[in-house]
RNA sequence: GGAGAGAUGGCCGAGUAGGUUGAAGGCGAUCGCCUGCUAAGCGAUUAUACGGGCUAAUACCUGUAUCGAGGGUUCGAAUCCCUCUCUCUCCGCCA
């Protein structure tokens, strides 16, 4: 199918380059003439013909481009041949466990009871103030999400090398084109009306696409980048779903990890990337797990993907707090990124990699649940203290504050 | 938001009465020469993409496209017309 619409536009390119060609070369012959003061009539008159026929060329030719091209932008990418095949997440691979979930002597509350107990989230007003899956962080409950995003930030810039940015919180829609939300996810973003511009869903959009049309020097890969931004996403089709609390918000924040590298490392960065998302969680000491997802699990664009699942006592199971995926080539080829070999040649596309590192929301909730006491009060992990001011503990208000 | 100016090759910068301009000149870069070394000097080369041919080939030959983007006029457009985008200056506004 695709290969034959292929040839077809191959064809018709030889064809209407060959009367470019002819047109190119009698019209400087007529300007030759015209100089010397001869007739041209005849020749203007064929040209005129040839003209029109060129025309039309083009126009089939773009028509079939473009039928190529919606082709190919519908198409998900490849899954890698290390990933386990099934149709669903119950065929996904655990990879390894890191922690021991603790036992609490007491029933562990839900985040979203202890969050408004102590004052810090407030789930109500923001359904006032805006609407459903969204939430006020106030007064320690902004300072411990501040100081997580600070965290994760020094981390990754300091010790893994990792580049910051600080992206536009909307892109236009050749960026969601470029890594794989558009055409296909249009009703999981949030539109600005009579624009061009969506909200991201991720700061994977505007920092993948940084390097959108370009061609980068062999020498500079990789290029690791870091980005904290918030994130905005419509979450349709999950009516129903978590709707409490701040597992699935409408928009949340992120710290993003984004890796552009030749294709022949990439799953070694792959590996690199998900250890640098996992530090985090050991840092504060989170009982998380590593999953491998499976065929029938993983995303539209990516290749291969591991997601760490970090373990909530209230819910008694481990949930996604991060996503690390390869897009090899698929990302690169419809943002055209690409990189010129040390050695010289033709460029070639980059391999694109990218992961949350970690995404905030989903941390907050899970440090408010395990490391939650029996009154209520809230231990700040021992690596986040020198970000909270040195505050140890949060503890409920002595009385009720509204 | 109002008024004006502009967008040319890695960079700077020519080029508007449309016709060897893929594009002068300069800088930079590369190669060679020269020179005890360095500097200077001299010579040559110096865009990219996509096709076709020939191939071991990213080499070579050849075609097409590209002077912000898209469309139009014309036998022919960097040069004329329209639309859009972006940049700059002034005013207004604003964090």
């Amino acid at each position: 199918m695709y290969k034959r619409q292929d040839e077809s536009r191959r064809q018709k390119l030889v064809v209407v380059e060959q009367k470019k060609s002819r047109r190119n070369s009698v019209s400087e012959e007529i300007g030759r003439l015209k100089k010397a003061g001869q007739n041209t009539e005849d020749l203007v008159l064929e040209m005129r013909a040839l003209s029109q026929e060129i025309k039309e060329h083009d126009e089939e030719i773009r028509a079939i481009e473009e039928e190529l091209n919606n082709t190919l932008l519908a198409i998900p990418n490849l899954p890698h041949e290390s990933i386990p095949v099934g149709p669903d997440d119950s065929c996904n691979r655990e990879e390894r466990q890191w922690g021991t979930p603790r036992n609490f002597p007491f029933p562990p509350k839900p985040h979203w009871e202890l969050g408004e107990q102590l004052d810090i989230l407030d789930f109500e007003r923001a359904g006032k103030v805006t609407g459903t899956r969204f939430a006020f962080y106030k007064g320690l409950g902004a300072r411990l999400e501040r100081a997580l995003i600070n965290f994760m930030l020094d981390i990754h810039t300091n010790e893994h090398g990792y580049l910051e940015l600080i992206p536009p919180f909307m892109v236009n829609s050749q960026s969601m084109t470029g890594t794989g939300q558009l055409p296909k996810f249009a009703e999981d973003m949030f539109h600005l009306e009579n624009t061009d511009y969506y909200l991201i869903p991720t700061a994977e959009v505007p920092v993948t696409n940084f390097y959108r049309e370009e061609i980068l020097a062999e020498e500079r890969l990789p290029i690791y980048h870091v980005a904290y931004s918030p994130c905005f996403r419509a979450e349709a089709g999950a009516h129903g779903r978590d709707t409490r609390g701040l597992i699935r918000q409408h928009q949340f924040n992120k710290v993003e990890l984004v890796k552009f590298c030749p294709p022949a490392n990439s799953y070694e960065e792959l590996e690199k990337l998900t250890a640098n998302a996992e530090t985090i969680l050991q840092r504060l000491e989170l009982p998380y797990r590593v999953v491998c997802l499976s065929s029938g699990d993983l995303g539209f664009s990516a290749a291969k993907t591991y997601d760490l699942e970090v373990w909530l006592p209230s819910f008694g199971t481990y949930r996604e707090i991060s996503s690390c995926s390869n897009f090899e080539d698929f990302q690169a080829r419809r943002a055209n990124i690409r990189f010129r070999p040390a050695g010289g040649g033709k460029p070639e596309f980059v391999h694109t990699l990218n992961g949350s590192g970690l995404a905030l929301g989903r941390t907050t909730a899970a440090i408010l649940e395990n490391y939650q006491e029996e009154d209520g009060s809230i231990t700040i992990p021992q690596a986040l203290r020198p970000y909270m001011g040195g505050i140890e503990r949060i503890a409920p208000p002595k009385e009720a504050s509204s």
